[in-house]
RNA sequence: GGAGAGGUUCCCGAGCUGGCCAAAGGGGGCAGACUGUAAAUCUGCUGGCGAUGCCUUCGGUGGUUCAAAUCCACCCCUCUCCA
């Protein structure tokens, strides 16, 4: 593949480079010698499901592969002892290495989702680490000031706000730049966030005699909340395991002004095409539910296939624009000793027995907020009993229903 | 080691001259209305309990009091300044 294309396939989506100039020195060179470029991206085993913020930089590995370039997926199962600091404001909780070793295996399996397993090198980086001495780690942390840590924003901004930062949480840039020596990484990915952390794998690959790696900086998505970073803790993710309909409802929770940047990084879906949707939201004339309804489907059919996207779409028209039922509400027996002498149930007793509702409090809340309708008539007394019967339909608010068994 | 400031509900953050505090306000979440969708906007709710009351919660443990998030003692943790 000519110079031109590579560096197209590298440079699509990303936000930074630093810096191009250099790629291109590297890739003419690694053609010269017949080899490859070594492409770096590693993770945190922090959280073993894998979302749409996550296959951002790994469709781009993807893509990388594709046109014959060695990429590594690199666990971090021994900096993941310490939980990435960036972008945190507070410490992040230190995993145990049972845990640890655990998400990395549930890691690895579903990276493969995306990644070519064939033609991807796996790596821990415990496999160093772990054997460095104290004079090693001694010798790394004095390749740095305490005046450069603190350049960085989450340091700083928690530096002046008194709040704590472990020493041990200096460490995290230092070995993640040293697994780029450790790997002799020509190229490292990464969100715009880890610029500090990749530009220090750069510092320490001159310290240790290497050509410093370029750093490829992707954008960060935002979850479906549209506000802060896709990630499961915040529970605005939209995990690659996400069953269909799901999936596609996720989707179309996304605020509209985040479609286009969606389309960008997460689907397969031609650049010009999507220059032509913006287009079309732009002036009118294309409807965002519709934008966005393609979007879902695009999304739905990479982890599971057209026909489940086709019917997720269904499904979804179904529900929430007609208004009927989704075909999978789930049937539930009820035990049997929320039954009086009468044979009756309190409606409190029958939401929570449902697990449509976690207390007797939020049933009655919902209850009074007119969310709770029993074959699809409103109830709004609390203390209503009533006959149950089998396929009884019980619906809380717009999404949660459940049938008798 | 010395001096000082702090630790409140899912999160941030008031309260801290003792009762009117299940604890202001904001965020988030949920619900209703509306609609173009689980978008946007507006409104309401947001510890638990068959409930005009009771139970648990304000870093931990004890104590004072009819009554403690509020007062006292000790302990744990964080920050600031000095060394």
């Amino acid at each position: 593949m000519d110079l031109e294309k590579q560096m197209e396939v590298f440079l699509r989506g990303t936000a930074e480079v630093i810096s191009p100039e250099e790629l291109k020195e590297k890739l003419i060179r690694a053609d010269k010698e017949g080899r490859p470029l070594r492409v770096k991206l590693g993770v945190d085993p922090s959280a073993p499901d894998l979302h749409l913020g996550h296959t951002v930089p790994l469709r781009k590995m993807r893509q990388l592969q594709e046109i014959g370039h060695q990429v590594i997926f690199l666990v971090g199962d021994f900096t993941g002892r310490i939980g990435d600091p960036t972008g945190r404001s507070e410490t992040r909780k230190q995993l145990s290495e049972e845990q640890i070793k655990e998400n990395a295996k549930s890691y690895t399996a579903q990276v493969f989702k995306i990644l070519d397993p064939e033609k991807t090198i796996v790596e821990y980086n415990s496999r160093w680490l772990a054997s460095l001495t104290f004079a090693d780690v001694v010798q790394l942390a004095a390749k740095t000031t305490v005046a450069r840590m603190l350049e960085r924003d989450d340091f700083a901004k928690r530096f002046n706000e008194n709040r704590p930062i472990g020493v041990h949480e200096f460490f995290y840039p230092l070995m993640q730049g040293y697994d780029s020596v450790a790997l002799r990484a020509d190229v490292e990915m990464g969100g715009t966030d880890q610029k500090f952390n990749l530009l220090m794998g750069r510092q320490l690959q001159r310290d240790y005699g290497q050509e410093p790696q370029v750093c490829l900086m992707l954008p960060i998505l935002e979850g479906i909340d549209g506000v802060q970073k896709m990630s499961k803790s915040l529970g605005n993710h939209i995990g690659i395991d996400d069953p269909p309909a799901e999936m596609y409802g996720k989707t179309m929770a996304i605020p509209d002004k985040l479609m286009i940047k969606y389309f960008e990084l997460v689907t397969d879906v031609p650049l010009a095409e999507i220059r032509s949707l913006a287009q079309g939201l732009e002036d009118g004339s294309l409807h965002p539910r519709d934008v966005k309804m393609r979007l879902a489907r695009e999304i739905v059919t990479l982890y599971h296939g057209a026909q489940a996207a086709m019917e997720a779409e269904e499904a979804f028209k179904a529900v929430f624009q007609q208004g009927e039922l989704p075909d999978d509400v789930p049937e539930i027996e009820l035990p049997p000793d929320v039954l009086d002498e009468k044979g009756q149930v309190w409606i409190v007793r029958l939401l929570t027995a449902l697990d449509l509702c976690a207390s007797s409090s939020e049933a009655r809340r919902m209850i009074s907020q007119g969310a709770v309708s029993i074959d699809n008539v409103r109830r709004t007394d609390p203390d209503l009993k009533l006959k149950p019967h089998r396929g009884m339909l019980v619906r809380v608010g717009k999404r949660r229903f459940a049938k008798l068994a």
